[in-house]
DNA sequence: CGGATAACCT
């Protein structure tokens, strides 16, 4: 809590009893006295007028003083004002908002004449605070009441939907706001846009936002996290330049928004660019940037920077330190991960994504002992019970210690149904350890729960053809053109000079192509001598244009690392990304192009990061 | 009575 917030509640606190000490309130009690034994009758003459009470509950609602407010209703409800429409609106208010809703509820249902403001201020309630169907049903009545709408009441019902994901009931909402002329209202266009948004409509989002020409800060926010929130981080990106263009200063939110956005494109350039943007706009030192931006910079490769950050904060909250130990895991720096957990512990009590992230760093360090205990820890110590997230790092984890049967058996008994996250650790573990026939069962399931999925077949596929299956490759690529399957085109991108750079695989469109062709072959050659031997015949390479056998030796990622060698000056550390797996042949071959080269290359693939050194890598060849 | 925001496994 800040110094200033310290300083207001005291003052509050003070107004309150300052106040309650010329009206004494009932103890709980004298509820059940007849109103002629009241002490408070008795002490005052004349007996006190709805009039007094008005600026009592306020204070109380601008202090969300709920139980004070409860004792004056049992006040004037003694003295027959209960009903008076002033007295009852604010008593509505405070129950709303100081979370009781029952309370609100109940007061409402007797008043006989209900205003507008009554109305929203339940509807409110009921949709942040749940349930939300509740908000839409309050929102009927209110029509069949008579009232209209106004522009409280619509992002209230708005907020509702947009938690419930009711487009439905959205859509007829954004009509009614066409006929009553709420168009151009940035506080409803800003709830239609994050509706539409919760919907993953993005299209509609964007019409709305273009609808109002007017525009403040958080109708543009909205908008920028509708991009961030559908996948579009890009989009979110370029919207968030064209605000600052057009002179809108940027809240807490909006970079909070797209400083994620540059997390998800790992690109650290663009979440350089923010991290400027923030500090030219006065929030070097505000703490959930600063948290989005230790995400940021772990996700771009930096977990120093990350940590520095971490290290500056103010407070250390949950979600700051599961941010970097989240990091460190994705790194496959499990041992820091978990140094950093106990640390954690002693000063802030870890959530269910503490352990999410604590699990994965096992995981990724082959800590099979370490997670065992930590996930007896969450459900016998922090009584967490376990998602299906925690599932997933389960068997990722017994599946990469060689445990399938025991992986298997936990997925048979868990209290969730499997999803396809868990299904995929299966069939990933599956490869890694060569048991075609539990993978069969996994990718079973997994074609009925994402069957458009390219990548679960691919890893079958390749099973086979690795043990030479070859009827088994053919009956996938069969079930495959059958079902219409796209192949996912591999695509890596490497940054130069603060310039992005994509390649595809067998991409000759650059205007280095044939240096870059020249370097590959050198490398070739150099490896060869050390000892490399492509691992094409093994290999099943129709399924993924990624994986074709003429191209084995041009894969993107390669493509990447051949143009970073000859761009950058020796012993610059490069950062390619990935949109896909890395495939077995280029992990083998950038190994030995880190040790020829001496360079540091670190490949962030569609699930991980690839830090090769010294002809090693820190994934431990499995992945 | 208002609106937008970060951390999560394959």
């Amino acid at each position: 809590m800040s110094f200033y917030s310290i300083q207001k509640t005291r003052q509050t606190s003070t107004t309150i009893s300052f106040l309650f000490n010329l009206f004494p309130v009932f103890p709980s009690s004298y509820h059940s006295l007849p109103i002629q034994q009241t002490p408070f009758v008795h002490s005052f003459s004349p007996s006190p007028t709805p009039h007094c009470y008005t600026s009592l509950l306020q204070s109380c609602i601008d202090s969300k003083a709920l139980n004070p407010g409860k004792q004056l209703h049992a006040q004037f409800f003694h003295l027959g004002f209960a009903y008076n429409e002033v007295l009852a609106t604010k008593l509505v208010h405070l129950y709303a908002v100081s979370n009781s809703l029952p309370n609100a509820r109940n007061l409402f249902d007797k008043i006989p004449k209900r205003n507008l403001f009554l109305w929203n201020v339940l509807i409110r309630g009921y949709a942040w605070n749940g349930p939300h169907d509740t908000a839409i049903s309050l929102y009927h009545s209110m029509l069949d009441y008579g009232l209209k709408p106004d522009n409280f009441t619509l992002p209230f019902v708005l907020k509702a939907c947009s938690a419930l994901s009711a487009i439905g009931e959205g859509r007829s909402i954004h009509e009614y706001v066409i006929k009553n002329g709420w168009e151009r209202d940035v506080f409803v266009g800003a709830a239609l846009i994050d509706m539409y948004a919760k919907c993953g409509c993005v299209m509609d989002a964007r019409h709305v936002f273009n609808t109002i020409v007017v525009r403040d800060v958080v109708l543009w926010t909205s908008m920028v996290a509708t991009y961030s929130q559908n996948g579009h981080p890009d989009e979110s990106l370029s919207l968030c330049r064209e605000m600052a263009a057009n002179g809108v200063r940027p809240t807490e939110a909006t970079l909070v928004t797209v400083v994620s956005s540059s997390a998800d494109i790992a690109c650290l350039p663009y979440g350089r660019e923010i991290h400027g943007f923030g500090w030219r706009n006065g929030f070097q030192s505000n703490d959930r940037v600063k948290t989005a931006l230790i995400d940021m910079y772990a996700k771009c490769g930096s977990v120093k920077v990350a940590r520095a950050l971490f290290e500056r904060l103010w407070e250390k909250r949950v979600v700051s330190w599961n941010a970097i130990i989240t990091g460190y895991a994705m790194h496959g720096l499990s041992v820091e991960a978990l140094d950093l957990f106990e640390k954690m512990r002693k000063e802030a009590r870890p959530d269910n994504i503490t352990f999410v992230s604590v699990l994965a760093a096992c995981s990724r360090g082959r800590l099979l002992d370490e997670g065992r205990a930590l996930y007896n820890l969450m459900v016998k110590d922090y009584g967490i019970n376990p998602t299906v997230q925690h599932y997933t790092c389960m068997v990722d984890l017994l599946g990469h210690c060689g445990q399938l049967d025991e992986a298997y058996d936990l997925i048979r008994h868990m209290s969730v149904k499997p999803d396809s996250g868990v299904w995929g650790a299966m069939l990933n573990s599956c490869k890694i350890h060569g048991n075609v026939e539990l993978a069969e069962l996994a990718l079973e399931k997994l074609i009925e729960l994402e069957p458009d999925d390219s990548g679960n077949y691919v890893i079958l596929a390749n099973m086979y053809a690795q043990s030479g299956k070859w009827e088994g490759v053919e009956k996938l690529r069969q079930l495959m053109t059958d079902k219409g399957i796209k192949k996912n085109i591999a695509c890596s991108w490497i940054e130069v000079k603060n310039k992005v750079y994509a390649f595809l695989a067998g991409d000759v469109s650059h205007s280095n192509s044939d240096a870059i062709y020249a370097e590959l072959k050198r490398l070739e050659g150099l490896m060869h001598e050390a000892g490399y031997a492509p691992d094409t015949g093994s290999v099943y390479h129709d399924v993924e244009e990624d994986e074709k056998t003429s191209m084995v030796c041009s894969h993107s990622e390669r493509l990447a690392i051949a143009f970073g060698l000859i761009s950058t000056s020796p012993g610059t550390r490069l950062l390619i990304t990935k949109n896909l797996r890395i495939c077995e042949d280029c992990h083998v071959a950038i190994k030995f192009i880190s040790k020829i080269t001496e360079r540091e290359i670190t490949v962030r693939d569609v699930n991980r990061y690839h830090h090769f050194k010294h002809g090693m890598c820190s994934c431990g060849d499995h992945w």
